[in-house]
DNA sequence: CTTGAGTATGACGCCACAAAGAACC
DNA sequence: CGGGTTCTTTGTGGCGTCATACTCA
């Protein structure tokens, strides 16, 4: 057993909310995050299976298990064994999901229970419940759950698809929550005195039935992606990145291996850097998902690699720069994310090997430019007129203003007097 | 742990005027 | 079209002010 909740300081910890820093179970998290509208834009994700500690980043299907990046490279990195290990990006969610979306978005629930069965439904909010107040739980990951999720999803229609493969990368950050949704040993109103309390220090109402866990639950029916790497790129865990030499290389990489698995149309390869096609589908998925506040067309698809090409790159560069530099401007703005929406209504687009290459020259001339530009820029005042620079300097002034000549001054730069 | 006061830090505007650039003849 | 004149804009540095972050009792 690591370490506890947060907030309760009871439950094992679940997720992990950046804003808050801190690592909730999954009833705190729901509770804390429906407060107000604020804290339910916290953007979380898993907590890594391993370390506890840390935000997990890859999902590794083989083992079942989340990992942070740390304790990935130790696990995957090194080994031999397990190097070769299907992985997937994490990626993060906000908002206070209802039970209905809550158990969409998580993938793994696909494996063991229909979704679309109202009984099992209901069965996986009382388990959510029990689990959510109980102890004993197993927490350790689905060793017995082994059907493959991405088998699943080659076996599904273009709808299933699109249904399964969005909250699977929109969400996948709660994949860890499958052990005790697979678990049917518990009674369904077992509680212990682990209980979570409320701030009143009364016992918080179990959610043993439908009503009281939508009650207690269904906050905001709403998947939001709240910027433009949760809706594009690198993730949270990547940020890290940004601040990096290598930083725009590791962004670069990223869209390029999406763009190298892009072929594997209609195939859902579980690699770290998933295929382009699938996040494609993610992508369409979440705008289906807020299509009433995002954007009215929602039949078209976007292409993930066909933003990476020209303008993901550009604008993963601005991005980057703009964080190095702490300016932003408007460019930057009209580059991010809102400029992929743009790309909403263009036709479908698979790159063909000579496309690829040409992403991968235009990559490299991005990279040199950019290394180029940082390696040359300058932080320090540059002066463009030094006749200017002396005359400023001989001017004098009075509190630092430049005054009229021959009025009285208090500083003289040429002799540095002072007349006070 | 919370709160308020004090301190540190950074951004920004002000000032006059020579130089640069634009507009006009 | 080129040169001269006039007008407008720009840039320069030190200081004060303000806002924000931080520290400490």
């Amino acid at each position: 057993m690591g370490c506890l909740c947060d907030f309760c300081g009871g439950q094992r910890p679940m997720v992990y909310c950046r804003s808050d820093a801190a690592s909730l179970c999954l009833a705190c998290d729901r509770n804390v995050h429906s407060a107000n509208a604020l804290s339910r834009r916290h953007s979380r994700t898993l907590l890594c299976d391993r370390c506890y500690s840390q935000p997990a980043s890859i999902r590794c299907i083989e083992e079942s298990i989340s990992l942070c990046q740390s304790c990935d490279w130790n696990g995957h990195g090194n080994s031999t064994s397990s190097s070769g290990h299907k992985r997937q990006t994490i990626r993060c969610y906000s908002g206070c999901p209802s039970a209905t979306e809550l158990a969409r978005i998580w993938p793994f629930v696909l494996e063991f229970l229909p979704i679309e069965d109202s009984s099992c439904e209901q069965g996986i909010m009382g388990l959510l419940s029990i689990n959510e107040n109980s102890t004993s739980t197993n927490w350790g990951p689905p060793q017995h759950c082994s059907t493959s999720y991405m088998e699943d999803i080659c076996r599904m229609n273009d709808v299933e698809k699109v249904n399964a493969t969005n909250v699977h990368i929109a969400s996948s950050s709660m994949s860890t929550a499958i052990p005790m949704l697979c678990r049917t040993d518990q009674p369904a109103d077992s509680t212990d005195s682990t209980t979570p309390k409320s701030s009143d220090g009364r016992t918080k109402k179990v959610a043993n039935s439908e009503d009281d866990f939508y009650d207690g639950f269904a906050v905001d029916d709403e998947l939001t992606f709240e910027n433009y790497e949760e809706l594009f790129g690198a993730s949270h865990a990547h940020s890290e990145h940004l601040f990096d030499d290598v930083g725009i290389d590791s962004i670069f990489e990223k869209k390029e291996n999406s763009a190298a698995n892009s072929n594997c149309q209609g195939e859902f390869v579980a690699e770290a850097s998933s295929a382009g096609q699938v996040k494609s589908i993610q992508v369409k998925r979440s705008y289906d998902i807020s299509a009433d506040s995002v954007m009215p067309n929602q039949g078209a698809k976007i292409d993930y690699n066909m933003s990476i090409s020209t303008k993901q790159a550009r604008s993963s560069l601005s991005r980057t720069f703009s964080s190095l530099t702490g300016e932003s401007s408007a460019s930057d703005y009209q580059d991010c994310g809102m400029s992929s929406m743009l790309l909403v209504g263009e036709p479908p687009y698979h790159p063909t090997s000579s496309d690829i290459s040409i992403q991968a020259i235009n990559r490299d001339n991005a990279v040199m430019r950019y290394k180029e530009k940082k390696k040359a820029r300058m932080f320090e005042k540059k002066i463009r007129y030094a006749s200017r620079k002396t005359r400023a300097d001989s001017r004098r002034r009075v509190k630092g203003r430049f005054i009229k000549a021959g009025e009285a001054f208090d500083y003289d730069p040429l002799s540095q007097a002072r007349t006070y």
